[in-house]
DNA sequence: GATGAATGAGGGTTCATTCAT
DNA sequence: TATGAATGAACCCTCATTCAT
């Protein structure tokens, strides 16, 4: 009974390892981070929170200091991730430029702080494992979509009031404009070894599609 | 009687021949059913072959007999399913229709054969399971991806010369047109429980937005 | 991902071991015996399904084919052990006997049963573990404990009736008979390494002290 | 400042000393009350250090400055809890009352001391944990029971001498004097919950039973 | 071919114990 | 002294895979 640790066997026979001790270190930062890298390589129900401790520098029972398990890790990482985002989409100032240029800016802001960050990795999470996550399916529903939604319905109402738009398919299914967005996620993570997929320049033909080519700036 | 095959003997590598029965081989049919519903519902890694092999109504070991391994009898449902898909895409008539009429066509297609059918969940599965299993993705991307890419761009080429178009943004990225249909499945899977989207009137908005609103038939 | 378990290795390498293969043995009796042994020696917390499996000749995934999970195998071996008894007390029949005889006989079926047998170890078992699973304290209880002090108490009101028993004791508190055999179990796990008790006679005494030496048969 | 004790020295081996903070080391008395709590109600194996320091006011490692580790805690809080009684049993004045008289004392003693105090508890971790803690059975035995054992053997030696016991079982198992004492202590741990017993009326029912109804007092 | 009982490696989680502060 | 974050061995349970029948 009881054997919990043989009582007279040293642990940790050198003070070697211990790698990160700076105190000032935020373990809990780590081991998100850790995280994110095992998950998107493996996907959550194949990811091992063994690597992920190995990864963040910490022991397994650590995690569980900072997450009370695996799932509520997972979702704290997508919060934690993307609440930047949500907080800058609630401070989105409403803009009376052309929507082609209110379009351009929010592909150079994807493409900085979405696309190419780890944040391009939690939103391939998100689509992943979404389905058998529906809380955090939802909370990027509510959070993100749809405030994205809202935002470029808002955006085509006035275009077409200005007749920058000549149809309301944009009012009706705003999310025909994040569409090539979500395509370059997707591809980046599928074809790219195949064919690499510039998603700047992808997203900025799809301007050039839908508004005409060279007519905004 | 018994028939006890010599044990040192190797069974038949299984995966190979196969093709006897002459109507079809129920079993393997039934065993790809039951994957194909086990691995939408709870992701290749989480799903079981004890479910699978109980939907498809046959014993555990069985599933063995015609698949060498759960991630083979993966590999070979995401083939089974798309094979009609890419003997149709081989056979695909170049017609001269406009570009518009053959993209409506297109999305018609889409729906019927795809979205309205388990293949949706096959390509989602693709799309979710994909980075795991790059043989996956190479084979998709080069019997699918690629040669719709290249009809594509055929299509979109000689709608410039014919004045239908009036970039060359689809040439370049001939993926843009089939954006709304990957957005489309992801949503569905994602996003119906809260906000249902029609598919179908989703992709055809796309095309009056790119095409303009009803100047096609 | 599903690394499962090598394709290339051979298992077991030498068809050596595999002891028990006499199809007519039941694994569940192997197991629920091996259980006993380890619950009883270290307690159902410290007992590690491990050794369960290893005395009972299975591999440990074996168990869960039988039993839920360890506090399922528990309670059936509980049960599984104490039915035979909790029959044999539904069938007792009453006879007319002195009471001081028919105490003596359920001295007997006390040691030859009970005490002589793994159901001593079983009865244990209740006993110091009972606290932390009520529902096996209440089958105890229902099962035995209760179809006991019934029997005991309209044996006592006869006795009375007779003249054999001068006072009521064990008609208001029947437990009163069953105590010595309790504290010999309890004893027995106890202390026997100090100072061995014969359970036996420890008994036969008891019947002395409350019957009067030798008036009995 | 800070006194940062070399880091090589092993420190103070634990256990031994103790006894300076003059009114009685109150941090000490706390973990061992708590601890008593925790194991009472869980068990010595599933019983939390963090519990007990939680309950006990202090930090987890604070534990281990006052015991060596969660076993030395379980054998010092018996020890500490019984102390009093074995000084008391060492104590013990020999009487010439009527043994049934001391016996109705004993009774009342026990109730007082033990059944109604957190003694009870103790009692019962050393029943259903002692066979797996051969120390504290030993200690139990050698300090308590033993002492027990002689003292009502020579009570009963008298009582024959006397004449108020008419057969020697009580010499030669006393421990059938202390039998419904044990059961109360049992049952009230597994049963009360469906039928409470009333302990002292149950013990004294006992020697109504072995010494006859009111020959007493 | 077909079965399904059996296997055992793998991994999530707990918790006694340590030690830097 | 006291703290409590950190550690990592241990253990329950799952499930892909095998194989005797």
């Amino acid at each position: 009974m009881a054997k919990p640790r043989p009582k007279t066997v040293k642990r940790r026979a050198a003070g070697a390892k211990r790698k990160r001790t700076s105190q000032g270190e935020p373990r809990r930062e780590a081991i998100l981070a850790a995280a994110l890298e095992e998950f998107s390589a493996r996907g959550f129900a194949t990811a091992r929170l063994d690597d992920v401790a190995r990864r963040a520098g910490v022991a397994k029972g650590t995690i569980y200091l900072y997450f009370r398990d695996k799932e509520t890790l997972f979702q704290e990482l997508v919060r934690a991730e993307l609440s930047p985002v949500v907080k800058a989409l609630e401070a989105a100032p409403m803009t009376d430029l052309p929507m082609r240029v209110v379009a351009e800016r929010l592909i150079e802001l994807f493409v900085r702080e979405i696309f190419a960050t780890r944040r391009k990795d939690v939103i391939r999470l998100i689509l992943t494992e979404g389905p058998r996550f529906p809380a955090i399916a939802e909370f990027y529903y509510r959070e993100v979509v749809a405030h994205v939604v809202t935002v470029i319905r808002r955006l085509a109402q006035r275009a077409i009031e200005r007749g920058e738009l000549t149809n309301d398919s944009l009012v009706r299914f705003p999310q025909l404009l994040g569409a090539p967005g979500i395509v370059a996620i997707i591809w980046s993570g599928l074809f790219d070894r195949w064919a690499k997929l510039d998603a700047e320049a992808f997203m900025r033909a799809y301007l050039d599609l839908i508004f005409g080519k060279g007519r905004a700036p």
